[in-house]
DNA sequence: TTGAAAGCGCTAACAA
DNA sequence: TTGTTAGCGCTTTCAA
């Protein structure tokens, strides 16, 4: 670990002021070719990277966007992420994320602390409630920008994807291929899409003359084990239902096992419909129908929306809504002729 | 975005020097009680966070370790940042990551900027070959430690899991079970645990006395397409196997659903069994019995030995193997009585 | 127990 | 086209 080389270096090196060699580095104009040259020579030989904590304590800017997760694992954030990712990169900033772990302390913490100096604008990729970071964000000094989170109490710019509308299209899906009686394995109660994805499924069936039964509808939790069990409370019903829509992918592949397990087939004797469409969805068997929220799309438009803000630009309050459509695959198709 | 609340504004809030205000931040011993309470009402009145790049700046840490992965969706990845997140948590240290997306240039940049000012350490998280790394890290002037990588050029301490014994436990059991023809899908050939399994599975056939057939052996890119038509070739083959060992987890996945597919029941007709021990493994239905790898504590080995590193301890080289293990679940029997 | 001075490495604003 | 002067907000060192 030899002592950094700085600005200073290179400066006497090269034979110059700092200050060219700072502008060089940053691309400024005023500079002669041939001074240009020596300083990137002078770089190149004794291997100069800019500190970044000087930079953004003088400069006031980080050029570094910071992205808050509750963990990096689910696949539908990790799309959300790389969405994030590529915008900022091509915007010339980097992206610092970080996560939680769901922990409230850390939570707190780290919004605090990568507000204040490390970067200059915060992307929060939060599929729950953001009541816990409410504190620490209106203290944040850097633009706010929420992915994911329809939490309607939140005094900052919005991106989500319209839950409600996709929901109803599961649901016309299935009922334009005849079947009559779908179940639904719900998502997490706390979350505000979960609570659409119902509302579009409750309503989508009423709106056709059908009955919502609540006996058709099972918790599933978002997660596989939980739309399996849920798959077999529902197979094991009196009358069990010819198709099944399931409030994420996560739990549709559950439910697809649960199926199989049963000796039955999809799309044969049962259909079943997920929503999402991470990458996964496409490569089981049989590739997911399902509906496709936007993720990349959601954290691009995000990070667009945060830099139009550093930028100086946009109201404080703006929801984007993105639509949501369906992806016809190989899980679902009419019911079996009885 | 009004003006941040400064170190300065906190001492004469309190009518005290920024020095007394950086003990009491820092918990310094040598400050009054009563000076104390005083400052930190001054802190909580004014809703104080300190800048961490002005920090990091004057004092020459950060406090903060980096994580350098090439992205974040595969959950092999996000375990071991898991295990990472927590050590560096209980060490009072913060966690950044930072993605490359398999970019080159993004490769290299990222690796200098966070060295310089932004982080104390950095774990690198790179299941490939760091090649493209090597000169980025060579300026590092934090300490490394690399992760997941068996790469033997490094010249940095490093963690990886026993993946030639992992094979060879995969094999004994499949063994015992009594499979006498096991097919073998492969990951991919650019990483060195890849090979290492290969020659697991090789070896462990020819200890047993059992020919090694290429024929039984097929890619699968370590993806579930890749195992789905991975599976279905060797199902296709005049005399296929009774037992499929897949390089890891996803392509295991695809091999059920293959197997399934086909009609045939896992373990009943054909025993599959994976590697790594994902989350997943365990969801999947049936439960797939796997080869441990000890992803979280693969992070929070690598972690510690930063830590270590950090303090002035250990030598500049060291490697350190963690052992595999066998998890028996469903997804493993005795072959079919012929 | 407290504080003053100096400076970390860089950039903004201005001057030459 | 280049350089000078300040100072970002904090911690280190040393003195009171």
């Amino acid at each position: 670990m030899r002592s950094a080389v700085t600005l200073a270096d290179i400066a006497s090196h090269a034979g110059v002021s700092k200050m060219t060699v700072s502008k060089v580095v940053n691309k400024q104009p005023g500079i002669s070719e041939a001074t240009r040259q020596r300083v990137l020579q002078a770089i190149e030989d004794l291997g100069y990277t800019a500190n970044a904590s000087a930079r953004a304590l003088a400069g006031g800017r980080t050029n570094t966007l910071g992205v808050v997760v509750p963990s990096i694992g689910p696949q539908y954030i990790s799309e959300v992420v790389r969405g994030a990712d590529l915008t900022a990169y091509d915007a010339g900033l980097d992206l610092l994320i970080s996560t939680t772990q769901e922990d409230t302390i850390h939570e707190r913490q780290n919004v605090g602390r990568l507000t204040r100096g490390l970067v200059d604008g915060l992307l929060m990729v939060l599929p729950r409630s953001l009541d816990r970071y409410a504190e620490a964000l209106q203290q944040a000094r850097v633009p706010v920008v929420v992915v994911a989170s329809a939490d309607s109490a939140v005094p900052f710019p919005l991106v989500d994807a319209d839950h409600y509308h996709g929901a109803r299209l599961a649901v016309s899906h299935l009922l334009e291929l005849g079947h009559q009686r779908i179940g639904f394995i719900a998502g997490r109660r706390e979350t505000s899409a979960s609570l659409e994805r119902l509302r579009g499924y409750r309503e989508g069936l009423l709106t056709a003359g059908l009955p919502f039964d609540p006996g058709l509808v099972r918790p599933g939790e978002y997660t596989q084990p939980g739309g399996f069990a849920a798959a077999r409370a529902l197979l094991d019903l009196p009358q069990p239902p010819t198709a099944i829509f399931a409030a994420n992918d996560l739990s549709a592949f559950g439910a697809m096992e649960a199926i199989k397990d049963r000796g039955l087939r999809v799309p044969d004797d049962l259909s079943v419909i997920g929503f999402d469409d991470i990458p996964h969805a496409g490569q089981v068997h049989p590739a997911l129908t399902t509906i496709r929220q936007p993720l990349v799309e959601m954290g691009t438009a995000g990070t667009r929306m945060l830099l139009n803000l550093l930028h100086g630009g946009l109201p404080v309050t703006e929801r984007l809504v993105l639509p949501t459509e369906l992806v016809v695959r190989a899980s679902t198709g009419p019911p079996p002729a009885t």
